[in-house]
DNA sequence: ATTTTTTTATACCGATCGGTATACAATTCG
DNA sequence: CGAATTGTATACCGATCGGTATAAAAAAAT
């Protein structure tokens, strides 16, 4: 009952998402959301509550339609093919051509005023969130002896996530997928590939 | 002649870059910097300029006195000694107790309003630059056969600056110096290390 | 048709943004 | 001692910030 809304809302969160993924969520103003998104303040604020629920709804739906490879990723057999899916996955959704370049998770607030201090903590616990998941995938991998000797699962993810928070930078900063791919291919040269059974 | 300064400029653009270093170009308010400086707004703007200009001064100063080791590194005569000296430069830097965590090159302004397009884009070509820079010197060492077989001197040095890129942000996370260290040990796992000629 | 409920449009709120005009204080020069 | 010059303090500028009060519009329920 009531009159309907008239806006589609994961449009409108689909176009606040990439707002705060290509200028941070400072640097996105209501008058940016409102005009982007096509409908009016006391819209935004009636569904999405304010500025910060906004982003934070925006930032789930990066999660579960832009980062869902990572979770899938984890799920690979092998150790190493799962740091590459991370890696080239990082990779491909940084330098998408539909989406702005770089990471909303890196992006979103990096270095800010006090006034986005929730958010960025809220970005950095995300970040530590991915990184303890794949260490703990690394720890699996440990125990079965699938990890390349004398290194640490938790150092190892750590590297991972190092490389693909730098092509993020590289990303905003202009490069391309290739380029992207070429450092992903040097930063996996220590790790043995993974040796494919004969028939 | 005339009424001599009541503060030390050095000194006032020492804080300025720190407050822009930890909260960004945007993130940091005239009232932040006025505050942090003992300065008020007519004197910024008499020795500075404008916000934006007191930024690039600022920026030339962290370039001038944190990313020294950047060309100094750039002189070593092997070229791993150069990869290496830039990648433990960085995670110094970045992870300092003295100064902000991160980079000033990437916190300043990562991702932003159109309002400081500018300084985005300066920031970028920064980064850019030594990137160039240390292609250049690569080029140098595959002239001299001093890089390790199949890798080009630019894709080397774009691996080099992910890195380092990378740890900024993990910096900026949180993590600590001897984190950093191991992710820059794994880094250069497949870079040979120069054989000492024995007395 | 009227009431009730929900959304939308407009106009507005105080606070803060970067930046500056004006007046005054402190120094050197003649 | 003035006069000239330069820096500082105060108060202010229009614009924009995130957020909201109010009322009209559009639907369902009675």
């Amino acid at each position: 009952m009531g009159r309907p809304r008239e806006f589609d809302v994961d449009d409108a969160l689909e176009t606040a998402m990439e707002l705060f993924w290509r200028k941070g969520y400072e640097g996105t103003s209501l008058t940016d959301l409102t005009e982007g998104m096509g409908i009016t303040k006391p819209s935004l604020y009636g569904v999405f509550g304010n500025k910060e629920g906004l982003f934070l709804k925006a930032l789930e739906r990066y999660e579960r339609t832009k980062m869902n490879f990572f979770h899938e990723a984890l799920k690979e057999p092998k150790a190493r093919d799962v740091a590459e899916k991370i890696l080239r996955g990082f990779a491909d959704s940084q330098t998408a051509e539909t989406g702005p370049s770089g990471c909303l998770g890196i992006n979103g607030a990096l270095a800010c005023s006090e006034a986005a201090a929730e958010i960025q903590k809220c970005l950095i616990e995300n970040r530590q969130r991915g990184e303890r998941d794949l260490g703990r995938r690394f720890e699996r991998a440990a125990s079965e002896g699938d990890l390349p000797a004398g290194h640490e699962p938790y150092d190892l993810a750590r590297y991972i996530m190092t490389i693909s928070q730098g092509t993020a930078i590289q990303a905003a900063s202009g490069a391309d997928r290739s380029a992207l791919y070429r450092v992903i291919d040097m930063a996996l040269q220590f790790w043995p590939e993974t040796v494919v059974a004969q028939g």
